[in-house]
DNA sequence: ACGCTCCATGTGACCGTTCACATCGCGAGA
DNA sequence: TCTCGCGATGTGAACGGTCACATGGAGCGT
């Protein structure tokens, strides 16, 4: 909802420094260095180094002079050369595909936020389409940034196989459930919202109940989609296959309509918010309702879907501690500090008025 | 949508490289570097660094040799050492405010592909409430990255406030138009975009009309304002006072109930698409239709917005390109390029079926 | 009073590039 | 044939931090 025009300003790009007792000058256009600070404040470069660092060998009121000339000549640590040395990065990646929607925005906002608290920087490769050419672009960028955690919000299945590939050697951190690897996981539990969602719809008397899945290369796709299976099987209803989306509106549109024109169903368990919405358009094109005619249930509870017409029946998913726990776990790897995050975050149904009694 | 557990693996850092014929080992855990390319290649690092900058004089012989060693050994050049020695850090920084939306998420997009392509990197600061200290956070989190030029997705006025304050001394772009400045101006004209929503209700026969403005530190809040205001004058149409929301549906559908204890209106143009979707949630939860009893339009032309109930005629704006016109024109700056993208992109106006004859 | 430890600080090398400058041929013009 | 110019390449010094190590006192046990 953002837009249009565009003002540029442009300045100088040097930073002018006005000393007021005129010590030696900085040298020409460059930023004020390490070196500049000492001489300022009559001590060593590496003195102002430890400063920097937090060494616990050094005199208070040596410090306190330190940082004041920090200060005074709006003194900034340079990344490069830092990261040169450690080589360090600091960078976490994140290799996205469809960041627009709500889901992945909101993790990577969380997972941006995180970083930037633990002083680490992110940095995004959104992927167009998911074929491996672009997977490998995204992922070639990420490392030439010289990346030192990454974080998949993407097809998990190819992009494993190009990480393979281009020998990139860094821990990674998918923001989904896969059941293998437990030791490794940080869940909300896919599986078990989508058998809340299916046992909510099972509940309400429904037996005829179709399955919209996400891409079954999204590791979440898959697992809500086992989810649905498995609370099927559990309570013994019989099952149909589910049928495989984008995640889009529009292919719920499409599927509804398709679907509708058998009508051997009597709900809908969309994978998420976005295909919910696109079916129950079709329902209401074809001159029926819901939930009256047909019951729907979604997922991730994105912020609209309270307004849809009717209030979208769903299941929450908490992306932002998502983000948040995902840094945990990398930071946990990266830093050796113990992660507490392991724990399971469990999603929650949020029933509206967009699943009623079957039909027939 | 996308989401639960999380899968790591951790693998060692450095870079095994097995060179067939036993020349000169790479140092210990370090990738290789120049050097290692330049030994092993028998040539000087210079050359090599040559190479890397396609200078044009080395014979094609000895670039093809370098070139052959280089994917030998897998060699990547280091951004930071490169940055270091430029003072150069060929990052773009991006300060966004609701990055989930599907607005923002865009354009972020966009940009982020637009600067990858350029041989550019991103960098995100997202900020979570507006107000000085967020903005100032996310100032100095970019300015610490040594951005070299910043995009602007959030309350403009207060950013600029702030970046004075912090002395950033960057050219930056904003993604909207303001009218002044028209030599740096890169615009999807708001203010068209809105007077087009505006004259489509009043063509329909609407005179009492409600806008659903944004909030009013975003540029393009305040020019889709007085777009709306603009064409109301026009046409002489009596003007109500904007109700200055937030974005959010949320705020749409508790300002729509508001409105129609009173419904002294027959239309509402809502500053996005969001915000439409609120109106019209509380428009049906007062026993009222859309359109027969209010007629309503957004703005933004979200990939839902076509399955709303009813589908929602709104202004479609070109994020992407949006998205990719503000790096040209901030590359433009930096490269001293001239940037190609300084023309109007012209917002369209999507009619559905949310907009009727007036009621009364 | 001696030596040892530890604190506070300094010195110089090094990380991987690019930059400024030097060098070495070789062909062309005088 | 001598020199000038330029194309192709090499040499060494930055860039701004951190690291390993050195140094000079103060405190303290004996």
């Amino acid at each position: 909802m953002v837009s249009p025009a565009c003002v540029t300003v442009n300045m100088p790009r040097s930073i002018e420094v006005t000393v007021p007792e005129p010590s030696q000058e900085p040298p020409k256009g460059r930023a004020p260095s390490i070196r500049d600070v000492a001489r300022v404040a009559g001590v060593s470069h590496q003195t102002v180094s430890r400063v920097l660092n937090h060494h616990p060998s050094i005199r208070p009121e040596t410090k306190q002079r330190v940082l004041d000339v920090m200060a005074e000549l709006q003194y900034t640590p340079n990344r490069a050369a830092r990261a040169l040395v450690t080589s360090r990065s600091r960078t976490i990646g994140i290799l996205s595909a469809s960041s627009t929607h709500y889901g992945p925005a909101s993790s990577i906002a969380a997972i941006e936020a995180a970083a930037r608290a633990a002083g680490y920087w992110v940095s995004t490769a959104n992927i167009e389409s998911s074929d491996a050419v672009s997977i490998a672009d995204g992922l070639a960028y990420l490392r030439a940034q010289g990346i030192e955690g990454l974080v998949v919000i993407a097809p998990q299945v190819r992009v494993f196989d190009t990480l393979a590939q281009l020998s990139i050697d860094v821990p990674y951190v998918t923001l989904q459930s896969t059941g293998r690897d437990p030791e490794h996981t940080l869940s909300v539990d896919q599986i078990a919202g989508a058998r809340m969602a299916t046992r909510h719809l099972i509940e309400r008397g429904h037996r005829s109940i179709y399955h919209l899945a996400g891409p079954q290369d999204w590791i979440e796709a898959e697992a809500r989609m086992r989810g649905f299976l498995d609370e099927m099987g559990a309570q013994d209803v019989p099952t149909t296959a589910p049928i495989l989306g984008d995640w889009t509106a529009d292919f719920g549109f499409h599927a509804g309509r398709e679907l509708l024109t058998v009508r051997d169903f009597t709900a809908i368990f969309a994978s998420n918010d976005q295909m919910a919405l696109g079916v129950m358009h079709a329902v209401r094109d074809a001159g029926l309702e819901v939930p009256r005619d047909v019951s729907i249930v979604g997922f991730d509870d994105i912020p609209e879907a309270a307004h849809f017409w009717p209030p979208l029946t769903t299941v929450r998913q908490d992306f932002a501690e998502l983000g948040r726990r995902c840094v945990a776990l990398l930071l946990g790897d990266l830093d050796d500090a113990a992660p507490e995050y392991r724990g399971t975050i469990v999603p929650e149904l949020i029933v509206r008025d967009s699943v009623g009694a079957p039909a027939f």
